[in-house]
DNA sequence: GGCAATCTTGCCCAATGGGCACATTCCTGT
DNA sequence: ACAGGAATGTGCCCATTGGGCAAGATTGCC
């Protein structure tokens, strides 16, 4: 957050160039293009690009994180008053709906094309896990362990990972651009009858 | 299992490629060695180990990948008469006693030392899982819905994840060996918990 | 305003990945 | 049993890549 000009700059060559390369990758697949012209894209040089990635599926996978601030912003408002489950599921649901979830989707149809980009796509999703988990520990300090906050973020991560794995499939060009978001709604309402009542 | 000659040939030479980057790996650090070494001193060449693995990461995580077979087999034997919480239980603790829980351990360490590992160690985790879970599917139909076991074993590899990442710290070389072990246990015995009665 | 830390970039070269061709080994249908 | 077909190991080759180094530019701190 008090981040300065320099620290935004970095992250925002950062996240042009993963543009690029997504762009790319989406248009000419994975192999259709070389680091070059994703730093050319960009307006950067090869050289920088390897400064920030150190290779082109890094890049692409980079782009599937997002939507952890609006995620752990809201953690911090909702968690007043609340159990840690509550929290955790309103947090959860919008993170994904921002924009999280379409990004990931479009990684992940990605990866199934190009198999080189999986090892990263799931190292994108390991590192938000990490990340949602490490705030979620803080917000929850005093009132919760550690270790079950981690647990607790581990079991929620871990289905959800279950049903991205199944939407990468969903292909309904006729259909309202929201089935996606809604099945997955009814999904996590699922997940979390889980969390609470056990299996 | 009815794999014939050839597939176990091929199997064996990549899991030699794998052994030897894992040892150059441990011993020199992951850049303190080049392909063309792995190659030679399992007795191939370059181009073979290209054949098999895009990168010596690819090459160095897989060695984390054990163990399974153990836990398929067990699975399918007891989960006869059972829950299928009390078989997933069985066949996880099974797997990681074998070999799985070691060798994830070393490889987690390797890559705490060289973050160019993470992405590739990751997606060993997840093939893991997937692999499970879908001989998981196979014992349990009939008997439970597909999406049912697939929200299970995403929520117990999701946990078990955790564990792993605070495991890599432990280092007590005046302690009994298996203090990691017997740790890991009781961390098991806290999943299931969760599992079975909700957080 | 100036000093220190950080970023971008060009230059350079060893390491890498992957196409192609060929020999060898295994599998499958007859 | 055997011949054709498929897959594997290997050498050769070259475009692509990663990363060290140093110079020039930009930002943060005093």
């Amino acid at each position: 957050m008090i981040e300065g000009l320099r620290e935004r700059k970095r992250a925002a060559t950062a996240r042009a160039l993963a543009e690029a390369a997504f762009d790319l990758a989406k248009e000419r697949g994975l192999d259709g293009f070389v680091i070059e012209e994703v730093a050319e894209m960009a307006g950067y040089s090869r050289r920088t690009f390897a400064n920030h990635y150190p290779c082109k599926e890094a890049a692409v996978a980079s782009v599937a994180y997002a939507g952890i601030e609006a995620a752990a912003d809201a953690l911090e408002e909702v968690s007043e008053g609340r159990g840690l489950l509550d929290a955790v599921e309103v947090a959860l649901r919008l993170q994904l709906t921002t924009t999280g979830l379409s990004r990931m989707r479009e990684v992940l149809t990605l990866a199934r094309a190009n198999p080189s980009l999986e090892p990263h796509v799931y190292h994108v999703q390991h590192r938000m896990r990490l990340e949602v988990e490490e705030r979620m520990v803080a917000v929850a300090a005093g009132r919760y362990p550690p270790s079950y906050v981690t647990l607790l973020v581990g079991a929620v991560y871990g289905m959800v990972s279950s049903a991205l794995e199944g939407l990468v499939d969903v292909r309904l060009p006729g259909e309202l651009p929201s089935r996606g978001a809604v099945e997955f709604d009814d999904f996590l309402t699922e997940v979390f009858k889980h969390l609470r009542n056990g299996f």
